[in-house]
DNA sequence: ATTATATTGCTCCATATGGAACGAATAAGT
DNA sequence: ACTTATTCGTTCCATATGGAGCAATATAAT
C-alpha cells in the first residue's frame, strides 16, 4: 500500500495532494541543505527575502513570512556569524537594524535554489507545456487568494464538545 | 510587500507555490489541532492510516508515510494512553503489534478532517468546477509520479566547492 | 518635560522531531 | 542445533522551532 492511496481516500483531494507533494519535494532538499550547507530553514527564508529585497530588517521579514520574530532573530544571528549577511543601524530609527545579503550568502542561496529548480523539473516532468502553464496560473490564483480566507475567523469546529 | 511576490520571483514557480499553499492551508489547522485536541502531527498520521486500514502495525505506518520509526512509536504510545487506538500482539509474529482505531480516535480524526475539508473549500473557491477537476487530475498524476524521481540519487549539487 | 504606549530585537523555556543505537523476537544459513 | 542476520519497537540524545516575556529605543499624550 502506498501513501497516495490514503491520500486518494480523503475528502480533501486537492489540499492533501498539495501537502503530499510539498512533503516529498521540499523536505529532502531542506534536509540536505541542513546537512551539507549547515543552513536551517529560517536562514534560507532570510536569504530569500534579502535576495528579493536588500535592506529589510528582521521585523519586515517576520511579517512578510509570518514567521515568529524569535525564529527570524536566531536565523539572522547565525547568518551574521557565518558572514552571509551584514547589518547596520538605521539612521532614522535606532531600533531598526537593516540587513544586507553578502556574496557568501548569495552564493549559498543560489546553490540551494538550484536544488529546488532541479526538483521542480522532476515534479513537472509528467505535464505537457500547456498543462504546466495552466497549472501555474491556477496555483498563482489560489496563492493570491490566500489572504482573503486566511484572516477569516479560525475555521469553525463543527463538533465542539461531542 | 507580500510573500507571494517573493514566490513569484523565484525560478521554481510551481513547487514554491505548492509549498506556499501547503504552509497556509495545513499549518494553521495542525496548530489548532495541537492546541484544541491535544494531538500532535504524527498522531494524526497514525489515525489516518488506521482509518484507511485497521490492523496495521507501527512499522507499516512508518514505511507508508516515510516517517521515522521513533516518531510513529511515540505517536502510538500517546494514542494508546488516550484510548484512541488499541493494540494486540500478532499471533503469527511475536514482534509485531497490531493497531486498531477505537471510537474515540475515529471521532477526533473526523473532527480534524472536517477542518481540512472546510479549508479546502476556501482554497478552491477561486476555481471553476472544470478547473478544479483539471487541477485534481494534474496533482494526482504528479503525486503518483513521485516514486519515479524520489528514489533517484540525491539531486546533484551543481556548485560543489566554488 | 514627563508619563504612557508601541515597536524592535532578543533570551528563556517548553516541546516536537529526527538520528543513532539497543533489546527482544524471528528468520536464515550452516 | 547453533550461530548469524534481520526485523520490530523503543529509548536516549541533539536540535529546530514556537510562545511568552524582557530590555532598549522611539513615539504620543498631557
Amino acid at each position: 500500500m502506498k501513501l497516495i492511496d490514503i491520500v486518494s481516500a480523503t475528502p480533501f483531494d486537492i489540499g492533501y495532494r498539495i501537502a503530499f507533494l510539498t512533503n516529498f519535494l521540499r523536505e529532502p532538499i531542506l534536509r540536505r541543505m541542513e546537512r551539507e550547507k549547515g543552513l536551517i530553514r529560517p536562514e534560507l527564508t532570510v536569504l530569500m527575502c534579502l535576495k528579493f529585497r536588500n535592506g529589510l530588517n528582521a521585523r519586515d521579514i517576520s511579517e512578510i513570512t509570518e514567521q515568529p520574530s524569535n525564529t527570524i532573530s536566531r536565523a539572522v544571528g547565525a547568518l551574521l556569524a557565518k558572514g552571509m549577511i551584514s547589518r547596520r543601524d538605521d539612521r532614522e530609527d535606532g531600533r531598526r537594524k537593516l540587513l544586507f545579503l553578502e556574496p557568501e550568502g548569495e552564493r549559498v542561496h543560489d546553490q540551494v535554489i538550484a536544488m529546488f529548480v532541479e526538483a521542480e523539473d522532476h515534479l513537472t516532468a509528467c505535464l505537457s507545456p500547456e498543462e504546466r502553464a495552466q497549472l501555474l496560473l491556477m496555483l498563482d490564483r489560489m496563492a493570491r487568494d490566500v489572504p482573503r480566507w486566511q484572516k477569516l475567523p479560525p475555521y469553525k469546529d463543527k463538533h465542539p464538545d461531542d
